[in-house]
DNA sequence: GACTCCAAAAATATTGAATATTTTGTGGCA
DNA sequence: TGCCACAAAATATTCAATATTTTTGGAGTC
């Protein structure tokens, strides 16, 4: 079980195309609500239509995507509504997956959190000077470090529908990097408590912290 | 707002496609690890090997079918396992979306849950007595009645995740019908408690009776 | 008899071109 | 302006063919 067997979406066509697509909505270079013609995405990223369709399909069910019957595709939109919705979402769940995983990890599991939490602390601070380029870092560490501290919830489908979540809300934060909003100070004494409170077994403040955490994705 | 837009599945081929696979897998026709291969579900189902294959994308990624790169796709598996991880999961994700939903439902939503209780009262009633007929219509109605109590949370994104995992469920419960193992008689009594609770907005009855029911679904 | 290695067979993944259907855009006409 | 018909664009679907990958069934070896 040390090596959980994560199927690598690069194997396939479809797979790196729906990668692909992925970081592209993420990081913004398909904007909300922009038209995704089948045509035009095989140019850019390859592939035949078929692939390229699958690809949105998939999308489509993780929320990236909206697909309306026989009008094709578009990126999701983004309003201030959805964020919410996202957010509100993700910080009772998120919550509830790392109550399950603070009663059932193991040593090992605290373990893989602190370095995690390592890894995005450094990302954290190369970030803060040079924003675009360290941009992709930093989101994998931060996307690392949420899914080590739910990995030991021991739901599997929780797992998945946090994965599911975090990658809405990826959006919204990337955005606010770029626009410079973001209070990193105040966001690395959370992530701090937090990650002191895994081994600690502090449920009461792990949750409050991580809450907060999440929150941070409404801006302010 | 009264009428949402409920993109009806069976416009397109592949909707078509996909609506017949899920009811099939739900009632243990097509049973779980059971191969699916393109060619035979050609037959079975019509369309051309794309459509299908769309349609199980579509399948995997709301769980019911589980797909392996390069192998091909089968039946997601169904184990005691994954029972109790569903119905744990239903358990919390369901009594959130009420709590919200009892929140912020007006008096027509209140209308509508107890209309849908009627409807699954009746159709509960006649699958006592002719399991297989009446399967349909009773899973049906109960399906209804449980999009009902949670439609007023205010979240699309929970009720998205209400609706996977509900259909995720529903191979068990039908299996427990088929096996005539299901309590009729405590049932009823906890979906009449529970719908009283909604109009008197008494959470915490609503909340334990939706739990008590969900947790059903582990027979007993 | 158990095991490894290799080629054949089966199944899956991917692509291209062609057709059908639907939506969208445009101009005439009342 | 509002409406209808028709053309153009986009999407959905299918068929047929090729490329990869996995599985299968021995042949030979220890």
């Amino acid at each position: 079980m040390l090596f959980g067997k994560q199927k690598p979406e690069n194997e396939t066509v479809v797979g790196l195309i729906t990668s692909a697509l992925r970081r592209d909505i993420a990081f913004g270079e398909l904007p909300p609500d922009k038209k995704l013609k089948i045509e035009e995405l095989r140019m850019r990223y390859g592939g035949s239509g078929h692939s390229v369709r699958e690809a949105l399909t998939l999308l489509s069910a993780e929320g990236l995507v909206e697909a309306s019957s026989q009008r094709g595709f578009r990126v999701a939109s983004a309003t201030q509504e959805d964020l919410e919705d996202i957010v509100r979402l993700r910080a009772q769940i998120e919550c509830m997956a790392l109550e399950w995983s603070l009663e059932h990890g193991d040593i090992t599991w605290e373990g893989r959190v602190i370095a995690a939490h390592h890894s995005l602390a450094h990302a954290q601070e190369q970030v803060k000077s040079a924003p675009q380029d360290r941009a992709l870092e930093w989101d994998a560490a931060a996307r690392i470090f949420h899914v080590r501290l739910i990995e030991a919830c021991g739901s599997p489908r929780l797992i998945a529908i946090q994965q599911k979540l975090y990658d809405q809300s990826r959006r919204f934060r990337l955005a606010a990097l770029r626009e410079g909003v973001l209070d990193f100070a105040a966001l690395k004494v959370i992530q701090q408590s937090l990650t002191d409170a895994v081994p600690k077994r502090d449920v009461q403040l792990a949750l409050q912290c991580l809450r907060k955490e999440i929150e941070f994705d409404l801006n302010g």
